[in-house]
DNA sequence: TTCCAGGGTAACG
DNA sequence: CGTTACCATGGA
């Protein structure tokens, strides 16, 4: 049902939503950190900063009511190849193309997610969109607590990267691999990132900057254990790291970073134990998700908020 | 002060 | 193959 009484902008992009979504539920997670420094969240709208084909591009999503997002494009007139470039954007962000009606049924007979989708209906996993800021994000929050991670990666944008003012505010790009891949380890230390953490972003960089690592390589055989292989050949990527990256960025629907200190939490808070379950017994717990670990990780996450 | 934090590597047996 | 020391800093 189209609602008259609201005027359109006239390059405004609506995206249809499917019914297991909630754009609060998705703001909500979007905000765990104040010290976020790649979007802005304001008056129930979201504002970021993105590069679409070769250009700094500042969209604002919101929720238009009626099962649609509206996408604003707050810098400027978008091309044609913009808007379509915006959309498989916020769509990919968002994730929008998942049937979330199949977990929802599975979450039904399980006693741990089931609060959970009660509670945060319509949550969707948020997309890292870009591989290069999804393995450094992963790389940086390696064993330190997420606040001081949120420090890093601010100082990391600030310091290595560009961004465009709007309306007073800053809106930041995250660094491009081309810049990172020149620096030398000493570079990053100084914002205190380890030896090891500054070498891991480093090659990476590399790797990404040449070519060798992108998200069609990793995609190219449609098989998420080749890319896992594949992301577990690199220096500093272990578990952990691979599947934080098939789960936030590349949508691998059974990612399951097993060894996730949040995870192990979030499970011991849910299930009111004394202790945090094993990885055993998290092996156990988790045989019904699946090819829905990937969902059921980001919902045991939102519930540490 | 101690202990833990969205782990991974290298060097051992 | 499994185990262990080490990394290095912030927050509770």
């Amino acid at each position: 049902m189209l609602d008259v009484t609201k005027q359109l902008p006239p390059d405004s992009i609506l995206l249809a939503t499917p019914r297991e979504f909630n754009f609060q539920e998705c703001l909500r997670y979007l905000q765990r950190s104040p010290n976020e420094c790649l979007y802005r969240v304001m008056n129930g709208s979201i504002q970021k900063l993105v590069r679409v084909d070769g250009e700094n591009v500042l969209l604002c999503v919101t929720d238009n009511g009626d099962s649609n997002l509206r996408i604003d494009f707050l810098n400027g007139l978008p091309s044609k190849s913009i808007r379509a470039g915006a959309e498989k954007y916020v769509s990919d962000w968002f994730d929008l193309s998942t049937d979330l009606a199949p977990f929802y049924s599975m979450a039904e007979n399980d006693p741990l997610l089931y609060p959970l989708v009660q509670k945060h209906f319509g949550l969707r996993i948020m997309g890292v969109n870009d591989l290069f800021e999804a393995l450094c994000w992963a790389i940086m929050g390696q064993q330190i607590n997420l606040a001081f991670a949120y420090t890093l990666k601010r100082r990391f944008v600030e310091t290595y990267s560009e961004k465009e003012i709007f309306d007073g505010e800053d809106y930041w790009l995250f660094p491009t691999p081309e810049r990172v891949a020149g620096l030398p380890p000493e570079a990053l230390m100084k914002l205190q990132f380890t030896g090891k953490k500054a070498e891991y972003t480093i090659g990476v960089a590399k790797l990404v900057a040449n070519g060798e690592l992108s998200k069609e390589g990793l995609l190219q055989k449609g098989d998420y254990r080749f890319a896992e292989k594949e992301l577990l050949n690199i220096r500093g990527i272990g578990p952990w790291t691979a599947h934080y990256v098939l789960l936030r960025c590349l949508k691998d629907p059974s990612a399951f970073p097993i060894g996730d200190v949040g995870l192990h939490n979030a499970i011991k808070q849910q299930l009111n134990l004394s202790r945090k379950p094993s990885i055993a017994e998290i092996r156990q717990l988790s045989l019904k998700w699946a090819n829905w670990e990937a969902y059921a990780t980001f919902y045991l996450w939102s519930a540490l908020l």
